[in-house]
DNA sequence: CCCGTTTCTCTTGATATCAAGAGATATGCT
DNA sequence: AGCATATCTCTTGATATCAAGAGAAACGGG
């Protein structure tokens, strides 16, 4: 078994001997692995109408539970991305009927962004859609090693949670 | 021990009984650990006066080894970018001395580019801090872990390697 | 040898994002 | 109470990217 990375270790070995480059072994697999994984749900939305932003967003939502709202404060927390980046998105996702604004009742800044009845099946089949190719990914490998790998990867990634507000996909 | 993860999956466990998600395990963490690498080499890079895109460039030309020279077709498909957006880095990168443009001498329709010797020393730089910061976060792992994890990612990431061209990081 | 096709780089136009800031309301300290 | 500060959403301007295509040179079959 050989993939992408080995070769790139093995070049940066010859062209730089000095350097021991083992942890791209692990954190370049992590990166590329990534990489594919974002093309590979871009195509999965793309099947379901939605664009991988649009998931993020709607998928807080619903993820957030009854009723379904939150504010667009919290919501580009929750995805990292800029304030107007945050009013564009939800601009457009009002414009396709995905969500609604509605007025904050107990602060007369803000505004509630909600998800429509069409958002909520719309983020429940794109979800659906993406787990089963993520299964199908992982297909061939057993629950143990899933685990593994799983728990493996939870060292490296508990680290770095910062204070950070919220979660994403 | 806790991630970001685990609070995912609960929210969707909650909200999505019917699905079985555990596919996220592994692979939501792959993409959110990735998340953070590319912020953390951002940081890297900048204190080494480099964007993470002209160290992509630049490290596929001096991966490439001497005389540290490729073609603009071979380096939006190492880089995976559209020809629009190598012709911009290039340009970039030229104005700031890193690399320069040659004609090829073997095909009148197109240029070599070439990493000049400050562009050399500066993705140098880069990747021995690169490699230091990542051999920091695994700083924990013993070695039998990361080759452990190294061989689980390939086994998920060999098969993702299409008759794709080159390389990148 | 010639002409259609491919390959190569660069240009153009559209778009999503970010950084910075504006305007309105809420909050808290004295 | 009152005033300064913080918070919330949206606006503006700049930028990097992509998709599509143009122009020039190379290639290859008849």
């Amino acid at each position: 078994m050989r993939d992408e990375v080995d070769g790139l270790v093995e070049a940066w070995r010859a062209e730089r001997p000095d350097l021991d480059i083992e942890p791209l072994q692990v954190l370049s697999r992590v990166s590329r692995l990534a990489r594919h994984l974002d093309r590979a749900r871009r195509a999965v939305f793309t099947e379901h109408g939605l664009e991988p932003w649009e998931f993020d967003v709607l998928a807080e939502l619903r993820r957030s539970g009854p009723p379904y709202e939150m504010s667009p404060g919290r919501l580009l927390r929750a995805t990292l991305v800029t304030s107007g980046t945050m009013t564009n998105r939800i601009d457009r996702l009002a414009t396709a009927g995905l969500v609604r604004r509605h007025p904050d009742p107990a602060d007369k800044r803000g505004v509630l962004v909600r998800l429509s009845a069409e958002g909520q099946e719309r983020v429940d089949a794109a979800l659906s859609a993406l787990i089963e190719y993520e299964e199908s990914l992982l297909g061939e490998m057993p629950p143990a090693e899933r685990e593994r790998l799983a728990t493996l990867l939870r060292s490296l990634l508990s680290p770095l949670d910062e204070p950070a507000p919220e979660a994403g996909v």
